[in-house]
DNA sequence: GTCTATAGATTGATAGAC
DNA sequence: GTCTATCAATCTATAGAC
């Protein structure tokens, strides 16, 4: 029951703070007095800004990629066991549940959540080439996987549909984990519900981005 | 052939920047620079950074939105003509081909379309809150409009699909306007246009968008 | 491993001449 | 309207004691 470490304590502020604020809006003193740790710990534990935010990002996507690759490798080999194709709608779920159960590993998993899709929009590569490093595999994996499932298609087709899908689901995270709950809340049309639980979340955006790819 | 005016030149070398490096990574100094200015004359012109931001976005936010609006608005009035519901592909053009042809707009109009993208990421209040005062009304009325097109469905499940649609802009209008020119050529799949033209783009993503929103 | 103290560079903003 | 010069505040990063 020991308090966690400074590393992981800065790595907990960081990844709140650079997913509420943004990287270059966050100065590294904020980080520190939230982890109740100082400046000069963040130079020793990773070497600079730069290692810090790769170090969020690799300290929770590892695991996640691990995941969504097993779960769509599993939806291909049943279906190649079954002698068919793989669902549209399967290959999707298999990646984006392990994503969306982020919001539900407490605060740091949301953050987390906000910070991907904001670093999905982030044009700076310093934060860019961190993230694609250890994104790349995975998404490429994704579009072998839905090529299989859309064979009738143009791979360049394919290849723009998940793009459009990855764009849908990181403003869901974007906005289910952060955004949406503080701004969204007046603004929002009346009988919308503000918050929709995170099957919910994954169910609608399954099918919106299934029907997506699978369209005409 | 006079050469534009400062402020101009000024509102063109932030809008630029802003795009590709974000707003608190670039200095003001850089965008005088840029514009062949001095730094008092951002202060001059447009009082604070945030002042310039603002400018920014307004310049050419408040056309595209009056496009917007009165296509959208075709699209309703001809449906209310003959008596039926407006067609939800058509309401999403409506909306989405305005801002495509921004890309066709030269270097300006695309480095916007990639600012919008990435201020529709942005969490930082004081950039989000003048993008949504210039884009509430319109984005508001896009869903009324779809929920007249959709009216077996859920005014909530309308509202969350818009936002996924606009993530799947957003994202599109980001890869499109500069990412992807750059960064993704080198890792695309075998066989895939790494920039298709406008149209094709703007026909791919209404047709994802609009089979996503009609979903069972 | 963690701290204090500080270096060294860069930032947004302004005062005042022209 | 545009410039030079400069201020005060802030940033990242490091040196060195404990």
């Amino acid at each position: 029951m020991s308090r966690p470490d400074t590393k992981q304590r800065l790595l907990d502020a960081a990844e709140r703070l650079f997913a509420r604020q943004g990287f270059h809006a966050t100065p590294l003193r904020d980080i520190t007095a939230e982890a109740g740790a100082n400046v000069a710990a963040v130079n020793y534990h990773f070497g600079s800004k730069e290692g810090m935010i790769e170090a969020v990002l690799a300290r929770r996507l590892g695991p996640l990629n691990e995941e969504r690759r097993e779960r769509i490798e599993a939806v291909l080999r049943a279906a190649r066991q079954r002698g068919g194709r793989p669902e549209v709608a399967e290959v999707l779920r298999a990646f984006v549940e392990p994503t969306f159960r982020l919001l539900e590993q407490g605060p740091g998993g949301q953050n987390f959540a906000v910070l991907v899709g904001r670093v999905l929009a982030e044009p700076d590569p310093s934060l860019r080439a961190p993230f694609l490093r250890l994104v790349a595999p995975t998404f490429r994996f994704l579009y072998q996987a839905l090529c299989e499932a859309l064979p009738h298609l143009d791979p360049g087709v394919v290849f723009w549909r998940v793009n459009s899908a990855l764009g849908a689901m990181g403003h869901t995270l974007r906005w289910t984990g952060g955004l949406g709950a503080e701004i969204g809340r007046s603004s929002l049309p009346p009988g919308v519900d503000p918050s929709p639980g995170t099957e919910t979340q994954t169910d609608r955006l399954v099918a919106f981005i299934a029907a997506g790819m699978e369209a005409p």
